[in-house]
DNA sequence: CGTCCACCGGAAAATAGGGAGG
DNA sequence: CCTCCCTATTTTCCGGTGGACG
């Protein structure tokens, strides 16, 4: 049994390419976006793609260009969900100053208000789980300050101006990206890419990331999918063994997923995974009763249903299940769930790889 | 045309924690 | 230590929804 993989890094999410592939023209519309010459006034921006499409990377790399004297920051609203621990988190990285917690909002709003007298980039990751969460009142804060721009980044909302006051889009008013899902070609490339920097030369088919490239457009399901391969491989990667692995891979991207979630989080879906078997849609009341009675066969402590119905919509903002909201009707007013068929068009005999 | 389905989702309250000043 | 403020998480409460069925 030889281990094929030399260095991991490249093959996990946290990994920052050096460069980007096939991203030059939304980079370049970033770089416009803050040139020097576009007045004194710092653009805001929202940038939309859905999930692994790179955005995360693209404003992580951007960030590295500003010289020094702008001061950049980053924060991902997923595990900042309120108002009060993105202030905390910006603090932080501004200043370096620890608050703890039990101060007022606005407190923390003047303190960082003196915070930014220099110019000051800062970027708002999966911002939908911060609006759904707090609403936008960080973002009119943000967006008033001076000195200040906003870069907010989102996998759901193609635009926020549905999403927020109108006071708040009014001095918002941002450009707005948008990355495209990546071509199976592209996803090839990148996988091939990662797979040269970590693996042993020569140890991946190029089958078998033509596989995953034509079934996902998602990066991340992606390098998970490959990771798990890589791993389970004696000496190479091939295409038999990427079908294989194909449900552990996607396994390890929802595990990676639901890390930053509660273990109620990942219970739900435990359960919805387990309803869904038969692929028919189900109603939040049944998923609520099945999660209970998973919760007293492990001996915990169920949530409530109202607590539950906010964490089906987490679990949906992360394109884990999909629902039907149906408001009234002889249905009444209620969700029909299931889960994101992912590998919708996997090909059980395919004879039509890309190749080239 | 009235009724009913079934829980969405807003609001308030309960509970548990921390910080600052007296 | 007490008081009074804050945030965070969860529970409790409940009005409201609209198409199909009778």
């Amino acid at each position: 049994m030889t281990d094929i993989i030399d260095t991991p890094d490249p093959l996990t999410r946290t990994y920052l390419p050096a460069q980007l592939i096939d991203r030059e023209p939304e980079q370049e519309t970033l770089s416009e976006a803050f040139a020097a010459d576009t007045e004194t006034r710092l653009q805001h921006v929202h940038l939309y793609g859905p999930r692994g499409t790179g955005k995360t990377h693209l404003v992580k790399q951007f960030l590295t260009t500003f010289p020094s004297t702008v001061t950049t920051c980053y924060v991902s609203g997923r595990p900042h969900d309120t108002q009060y621990k993105v202030l905390e988190r910006l603090l932080q990285q501004l200043t370096g100053e620890h608050v703890g917690t039990g101060h007022h909002i606005a407190d923390l709003q003047r303190r960082l208000r003196d915070a930014v007298n220099l110019e000051t980039v800062v970027v708002i990751d999966e911002v939908e789980f911060l609006l759904l969460n707090d609403g936008d009142d960080l973002l009119y804060f943000l967006t008033r300050l001076e000195n200040t721009a906003v870069i907010t980044v989102s996998a759901t909302h193609r635009s926020l101006e549905p999403e927020v006051d109108d006071r708040t889009y009014s001095s918002f008013q941002p450009r707005v990206l948008t990355l495209n899902p990546y071509t199976p070609s592209q996803v090839r490339q990148i996988l091939a890419d990662r797979a040269r920097r970590a693996l042993e030369p020569q140890s991946v088919e190029r089958t078998a990331l033509s596989r995953i490239a034509a079934t996902t457009s998602n990066i991340a399901i992606g390098l998970c999918w490959l990771r798990t391969a890589a791993e389970a491989a004696d000496d190479a990667v091939t295409r038999s063994l990427v079908d294989e692995v194909q449900s552990t891979g996607y396994a390890a991207y929802v595990t990676e997923l639901l890390a930053d979630f509660t273990p109620h989080h990942r219970r739900l879906y435990d359960t919805i995974e387990l309803l869904d078997r038969d692929r028919n849609p189900v109603i939040s009341g049944a998923v609520y009763e099945a999660y209970r009675d998973r919760c007293a066969d492990t001996g915990v402590e169920p949530l409530s249903e109202r607590r539950i119905s906010d964490f089906l919509t987490h679990l949906e903002l992360l394109g884990l299940i999909e629902a039907t909201y149906h408001y009234g009707g002889r249905k009444g007013k209620t969700r029909e769930l299931q889960l994101v068929d992912w590998d919708e068009d996997t090909p059980s005999s395919d004879s039509s790889s890309e190749e080239r």
